[in-house]
DNA sequence: CCCTCTTATGCTCAAGATAAGCATAAGGTC
DNA sequence: GACCTTATGCTTATCTTGAGCATAAGAGGG
């Protein structure tokens, strides 16, 4: 073993990526970054206090929001900024994202956190109903940035933007979230890119590009899109984002807007109705709009018979885009 | 904030769970433990010179084992051990585990690193030729274990027992290998619950517990082989250990190793082969026993095109152990 | 060379799971 | 009552999957 000073004793920062729905759209809890540059994950160093890692989440998103904190899994751990090394070597920072999700409660107008809809960060990932608007110009742009970098260095640049944002015959696949981030990041287009180089980022409002977060917050909040995204299909975290009992529609919206995509009706009830994942309370949604829907809660014990049990979803429209 | 006593300095640990094929057996590489009392994953603290977490986990293995990584994924932060709070608050290490696959090469026998089977860690989990004689005492102590803490807090603990085991009419679920070496550490049926409590560990040697490891370097392995079975099901991971030209009987044995299950060899074949997930090299495998068998090689472009490529596997005798 | 053993490989068939849509039910509004 | 909206039941064509039969192509022994 070599002298102690070279172990580097490491500041552990502890993130929280938390979601919940309202009104039909998944949001994110956001607060002010501490020099008040843009919005941040609520965060905070891991202290003496904190019996465990988790903990320490709780306490500074408590602190921070007000908000507890139910369902609460790791993400990732972050030991760099997008593969820099780090500034001051013997005081590093590794940051450990978790992902929480909460249930909206039936309050919403009384819960006066700073929520954001999550596609205001990501207008390019909501397919709900066909590609957004935002991706033309991004598709532009990445195809110009392709067109550059391809020659020199990768020449499958193209090809890879293809698949990642699923043009051609490659279909849209609403887990590659993060690739796609990743993908902007690389090519310039999101902010933080420039920001992160220590530029001036040029202050587009309204980009296709969505807006920006303090240091790597996007980046993972990205990550745990991608995160929820691919769990719902294996395990029944959707029910954590769901209030005692809903509709099958309202479950089907919230699997639409997690997922970015629409779904077939039928199919989608038929597919939660095999896998006994819910019962009927015997009472029924009013106020529906239409004939009233029974509504029905979830089965815990799901939890444990299912060897997979989560909504297995596809989109409708299934796919490729021109 | 808070003085700054209260932001605890954390050393990190950088763990290496490092896995290859041998003779068609699962190898994970592991070292003698500082203090010698048991064997242990090569790991090191984070250094002020490695650029990067990933970077350091590379150089601690090959200063400790001298094996050069290729694949390398992050796999789970752990803050403390088995949710116990960490002995001394102003000094914790909080450890990140990685998962590296490394190719067999050619040269097995000139392999001098200590290789050990994945298997003699968890004798249980191996049901390539049905439930393995380790299962036997096993699930017989996890039943006493259940019938008496069920009683108090865990009403549904046999029930969870059987889910976990796959027994009755649950199939047995590969996937579930780390839940199940949590329930045995839960159940105090693995040496390390007795150490950690600071008991001494009954050394019974041919245990059906299997060979224990140092910490909680047993707990880690095991979310490595939940990670690794779930993963070569929908990413091609598996290609990461193969040689680079093979027959489909080595990837099908390869996958049977990984996974613990034995597979219907046909339908194995249809599946590679529909997701041209390989191409022939034009050479054929001699010394196979039968007919020659037509070597692959893995096609690098699925990696791209494949919107999930992966060796899909299902059980040929799926499930419902009696 | 024939018989037998071993592994490789092609093909079929029945079940089960999925994608899409038709049709009907049951509320509300005018 | 006509018409709109959502809920829910049911059908059909297609794919996917699990299982097994059958044949091919090598080796070795007689």
């Amino acid at each position: 073993m070599s002298g102690y000073d070279d172990i580097s004793r490491a500041t552990v920062e502890l993130t929280a990526v938390i979601i919940t729905m309202r009104d039909g759209e998944p949001c994110v809890l956001a607060v002010d970054a501490p020099d008040r540059s843009a919005l941040a994950l609520p965060s905070g160093p891991l202290q003496s206090g904190h019996r465990t890692l988790q903990a320490g989440v709780r306490s500074w998103v408590e602190k921070q929001t007000g908000q507890e904190l139910g369902y609460i899994e790791q993400l990732y751990t972050f030991g760099d900024r997008h593969g820099r090394a780090l500034a001051v070597p013997h005081h590093r920072t590794i940051s450990i994202a978790y992902l929480a999700l909460v249930c909206a409660g039936d309050d919403v107008a009384s819960d006066t956190r700073p929520w954001r809809r999550w596609y205001a960060f990501f207008p390019w990932e909501d397919h709900r109903s066909g590609r957004p608007s935002a991706s033309g110009p991004l598709l532009r742009r990445l195809g110009q940035w392709a067109r550059k970098s391809g020659r020199l260095n990768d020449p499958d640049c193209r090809e890879r933007v293809g698949l990642t944002f699923g043009i051609g015959d490659t279909p849209w696949d609403e887990e590659r979230a993060l690739e796609r981030y990743e993908m902007l990041y690389e090519a310039d287009l999101v902010p933080e890119a420039a920001s992160d180089r220590g530029d001036e980022a040029p202050t587009t409002k309204s980009n296709p590009a969505g807006v920006p977060m303090f240091s790597d917050h996007r980046r993972i909040l990205a990550t745990a899109i991608s995160r929820i995204r691919a769990k719902i299909k294996y395990r029944p975290v959707l029910f954590e984002l769901m209030p005692a009992s809903f509709t099958l529609l309202q479950l089907q919206k919230a699997a639409e807007a997690l997922s970015g995509m629409s779904l077939h009706k039928q199919n989608f009830r038929r597919l939660i109705a095999q896998q006994s994942l819910v019962e009927e309370t015997g009472e029924l949604a009013i106020d529906t709009g239409g004939r009233p829907a029974k509504l029905v809660r979830f089965r815990k014990e799901a939890t444990l018979e299912q060897p997979t049990p989560g909504v297995r979803l596809k989109a409708t429209r299934r796919g490729a885009y021109p």
